[in-house]
DNA sequence: TCACTAGTCTTTACGACGTAAACATGGCAC
DNA sequence: GTGCCATGTTTACGTCGTAAAGACTAGTGA
């Protein structure tokens, strides 16, 4: 069925990842099928076995490309921004949610779906540094490391929610009547949305 | 296969809605099944198409009675509050997260998921009332309606935002180096993290 | 009272899916 | 060169969602 140049593939695993995120772009986390991921991929239906476990560890690579990809998107966005610490928190945060609104569905597969393996090394580790990249903002602004008691983990578990629970229902669609109707003034009604939860 | 006292079941319609809500709870989003629902409810697997079109509408209902339910906890922490508006608002996001805590695949379900169908009157109705609570939790602080102005709108925006986001955290387990180690102290810590938000 | 109609449930059938096992191919280490 | 084994294919099996056709019965209208 499928017809490629040779037998072997070459790259299949890199191949699989790519043609799984436009899987899940297109059909949704639901209608996400490892066939389909084959057929776009252009080998048998059993090939991605040789790659991937099954279902789930596909989408738990692909999960821990997210990740990286969350963590980038922020720190690309904070290393433009103004050198004072709110700045780049404002930067930061607004950074994640652009990253959610870009990616949806990857977004969703990283934090709204159960199926990825939330143990797997990989994706820990990619996540990890999104949370960690968090807490360092938190840290400049108050000049402690947030971690340390009660009061600074309260504000980091503030500032995440506040940013994340923007994020998840703006891709839900649900805050229609509630944000700026033009584009151009998204950037400005997110930093005002973070600006009220910023520690002192 | 299925044995029963008489052919017709006599109110497959509500058995099918509660079955469903047991087999959510024990598969989870990704395991839900049209002929595990039909077992559950010791039924034929094509019995359920007389009462739901298809595998979505009965997630459709399912979302409509979690967002019924949804709202019903949130008035009730609402009611069994002090009377003086920031505790009555601080009892409803508060509640907004316990029904999250106490129903992870429905809320899930109802926010995370793109299963349900968002246009649905009945589902529309609920999560409108659930809205309009919170709006009102906030009108009656600030004493304007939030909805008139884009401040406002910005309240509401927030405060849904990090209840939102706070509840969603949790269940996913993304949480765990933050939140209080005992259940005792959830609650106060909670109402803690939800002060931050509130309007003036 | 008694057919008949319409609604409810079952049976059967079909294509798609995930997964596993057996088989084919050819890159690469020796 | 040769043989191993990672990589890909084929075949097979059980489960799923959905549709169509048949079985059963409650309720309606004559």
């Amino acid at each position: 069925m499928p017809s490629r140049a040779t037998y072997h593939h070459g790259d299949l695993h890199r191949a699989l990842l790519v043609a799984a995120e436009a899987e899940l772009i297109e059909k949704g986390i639901e209608g996400f099928t490892l066939r389909g991921v084959a057929r776009r991929a252009g080998v048998s239906h059993a090939a991605p076995a040789h790659h991937f476990k099954d279902t789930a560890a596909m989408l738990t690579a692909l999960a821990a490309v997210a990740a990286k990809r969350l963590t980038e998107t922020t720190t690309r966005r904070r290393e433009a921004a103004p050198h004072d610490p709110r700045s780049r928190f404002l930067a930061s945060g607004a950074g994640y949610i652009d990253f959610a609104l870009e990616n949806p569905a990857l977004f969703m597969l990283l934090f709204g779906s159960g199926r990825p393996d939330s143990d797997d090394p990989e994706l820990v580790r990619h996540a990890g540094a999104a949370f960690t990249d968090l807490v360092d903002r938190i840290a400049a602004i108050t000049g402690k490391d947030p971690l340390a008691d009660a009061e600074g983990r309260l504000d980091v578990a503030a500032a995440w929610s506040l940013v994340h629970g923007v994020a998840s229902l703006l891709i839900a669609g649900r805050m229609k009547s509630l944000r700026p109707t033009t584009d151009a003034d998204r950037d400005a009604w997110l930093r005002r949305l973070i600006e009220r939860i910023l520690p002192d």
